[in-house]
DNA sequence: TTGAAAGCGCTAACAA
DNA sequence: TTGTTAGCGCTTTCAA
C-alpha cells in the first residue's frame, strides 16, 4: 500500500540505512545519494510512517486534552477558542494534538492513565482545575510532562498559567461600588472549581473593603451555562429589595442573568446592573455590550501549550507559573444606580 | 520505565506469545494461564503500548478532525457541540480523536495527506464542505475512509449526514411571509461555503412562490461571526424603508443582528424581526429568544462519527447519504409586520 | 496448550 | 560514505 523506506532502498539500490538517513539529511550521506534518494522518495510519494518512527523513537510528538464535557450540549466558546490556541501552538512544532471528552468522574482518571501509559502522549494538557485535583495528583506521581490552565488549592509545585480571578473580581466589585451599588449579588461558580474558589475570593475581599458584605440570600451558584443563568438569576429577581447589581462569574451566565432580567422588563445596565467574566466575543456584541472581566482566552492556550513543549524539549520553561493580571472591560450592561 | 509484555512474560515465566494471547482473551491459552498472566499484569499496572500495537495491527484506532479555524477569535460554539458529538461516540468505540486547527487555504490539504499517508489516523472526518472541496476531491481519490458533514455540488457519491438547509429556509421565510413582511432583508454566509448554497436556495424558491424576490440591495455577506452580523446588520439598517426582516444564515450572524438593531433602539420582535439558523444554546437564551432553525448539531457529529466508524469496520453503513429534516424554532424575535 | 520466529516501518550503534 | 544488525512493543503464523 503505503510506500516505505524499503521500497526506496529497492528503487536506488540503497540500503535503507542509507535511505533513512538520507531523508533526515545525516551529514555522512554523499550529496549525491541524497539528491537521489530525495528524488526517488518524492517520486513515489513517500512519506513517512509516524508510527513506526515513533515507537522506534519513543516520543509520540502528540499532546493531549482531555475536554471536561458535562451532558451533550457542550457548546462553550470558551472552549473552543482554548482549544484553537492550543492547537495551534502545537501544530506549529510540529506536535499532534489528541483530544479525548470525557466528564469528570470516576472514568476521568482512567482516562489519562490511558494515554499517558499506552504512550500516545507525550505529554497533556489539564484544563478547568479542581481545588483539590486528582488529575494533577496522577501526573505529578505519574512524572508525566504536563502543563496546566489553572491553579489548585495546594499550590503544588507545577508548570501552570492562570489569570488573577481574585484581582479580576476586586476590580469589579469596586467598578460597581463606585457606581452606587451596595445590593450585590452573586451567581457563583460550581465551588469545587479552583477558578470559583478565587473569583469568591476576590468578590468577598472587595466587598469587605468597602464596609459591605455578601450576603447569604444574595449568593447563588449556577452551572456555568447561559441557562444556569437565567435560572439562578430568576431567584435573585424574586427578592425584594430586589438586588441592584449581579456579578455572574461568567459571561455565558451574565448572558443568561441578562434575559431573566429582560424578561421581566428590566432594562440592564439602567434598572439593574450585570456583569460577566471572560470577556467571550459575545460578550461585546451582548444587547447591552456586557461588562466584564477580559481573559486572553487564545493566549493562554498558547503559553499552555508552549510551556508543555518547553517541558517535552527538556528546557527549563522560561515561566513556570504564569499569572496573567486581567483587565476590567467596562461596557454598558453596568450603570450607576438607580 | 512503563511494564512491557516482556517483563510480563518473564516475570510468569511464560513466553511473550502466550501473554499476549492470554491478555487478548483467545481460546487456546488454558484458563489457569490466562488468570495468572491477568494478575501479574494487573499487579505490574501493565497497560499496552497502542502504537506498538497499532504498528503491527497497521490500524490507527484513530480519526482525524481538522478544524477550518479562522483567525485566533474561534469561538464558534457550534463546533465544540459538533466536536462533544464526534469525539463521545469515537470514544465509546475505544477511538481516539486526532484535532488538527488548520486555516483554509494553501496548506490545507497538506495537512490531510500528512495525518493520512503518515499513517497517523484510519479515517476522517470533513466539516463545513466547499462548492467544490478539494478535501474530498483528495481523500476519494486516496482512496481514504472518511464521512462528510455537508454535501458538495459536485453530488459525489459519497457518505455523508447534512441537514435540508433548503426546506429550513423554506419553512422559515414561509414564516415570515405568514406574518405579513415582504421586505425581507439576507445576511448570507460566504458563498463558496455548500451550506449557503442551499440556504440561499431555499430563500430564493420561497420568496418566488410568495410573489416576492430577494433585492440586490437587501442582500449582504457575512462572515458567520457576530460580529459580522453585527456589521452587516448595520448597513441594512441604513436602507430606507428598511427591511422588516433580515434573515440571518446562522445564529451567530442574527445575534450580532440584533445587538445592531437594539443598539438604534429597535425592539426586535415588533419593530423588526430578525432570524437565524442552527439553533445553537444561545439562541433560546436570547433577548429576544430568538426565531430560528434548529440542526442537532451534537447527534449529526455522532452520526457522521458513526457512519465512518461503520465504514472502517468494513461494513456498509446503514445509511450513507443522510439528509435531515430541520424543525422551524418560533421564538419572541419575530413577529407581525408593523 | 504453548513457544520460537518473523515482521509491522523505522532509527541508530557499529563495523566496514 | 555506506551497509549490517539489532530492536522499539506488539501480533500472528507455524511448529512442537
Amino acid at each position: 500500500m503505503a510506500v516505505t523506506i524499503k521500497d526506496i532502498a529497492r528503487r536506488t539500490g540503497k540500503s535503507i540505512t542509507t535511505v533513512s538517513r538520507a531523508l533526515a539529511d545525516y551529514d555522512d550521506v554523499s550529496p549525491a545519494t541524497k539528491e537521489l534518494v530525495r528524488r526517488v522518495a518524492d517520486e513515489m510519494g513517500y512519506t513517512p510512517n509516524r508510527l513506526a518512527q515513533r515507537l522506534q523513537k519513543r516520543r509520540t510528538e502528540t499532546i493531549g486534552l482531555i475536554l471536561p464535557t458535562f451532558g451533550p450540549r457542550f457548546a462553550d466558546p470558551f472552549f473552543s477558542e482554548l482549544l484553537a490556541g492550543i492547537g495551534n501552538t502545537a501544530a506549529s512544532y510540529g506536535y499532534d494534538l489528541l483530544v479525548s471528552t470525557q466528564a469528570p468522574g470516576e472514568k476521568e482518571l482512567e482516562t489519562y492513565r490511558q494515554k499517558v501509559q499506552g504512550g500516545q502522549v507525550d505529554g497533556l494538557i489539564v484544563v478547568r482545575t479542581r481545588r483539590h485535583d486528582k488529575r494533577i495528583d496522577y501526573l505529578r506521581k505519574a512524572d508525566v510532562p504536563f502543563a496546566v490552565f489553572g491553579r489548585t488549592e495546594d499550590a503544588l509545585d507545577y508548570p501552570f498559567v492562570d489569570e488573577d480571578g481574585e484581582y479580576g473580581m476586586q476590580l469589579m466589585v469596586e467598578h460597581l461600588v463606585d457606581l452606587g451599588h451596595r445590593r450585590i449579588a452573586c451567581i457563583a461558580p460550581p465551588p469545587h472549581l479552583m477558578f470559583a474558589h478565587y473569583r469568591m475570593l476576590g468578590i468577598h475581599k472587595a466587598m469587605e473593603k468597602a464596609g459591605l458584605a455578601l450576603q447569604d440570600e444574595l449568593l447563588v451558584v449556577g452551572d456555568l451555562t447561559q441557562r444556569g443563568g437565567y435560572q439562578q438569576a430568576e431567584r435573585l429577581l424574586d427578592l425584594s429589595p430586589r438586588p441592584s447589581a449581579i456579578i455572574a462569574c461568567n459571561d455565558l451566565m451574565a448572558l443568561g442573568a441578562m434575559s431573566a432580567a429582560q424578561k421581566r422588563g428590566l432594562v440592564v445596565g439602567r434598572d439593574i446592573t450585570i456583569t460577566g467574566f471572560d470577556d467571550i466575543p459575545m460578550a461585546e456584541h451582548a444587547h447591552p455590550p456586557l461588562t466584564t472581566v477580559h481573559q486572553p482566552i487564545y493566549k493562554i492556550g498558547s503559553m499552555v501549550c508552549d510551556m508543555l513543549l518547553q517541558i517535552l524539549s527538556g528546557q527549563e520553561p522560561e515561566e513556570r507559573q504564569v499569572i496573567l493580571k486581567p483587565k476590567l472591560i467596562v461596557r454598558q450592561s453596568s450603570g450607576a444606580v438607580a
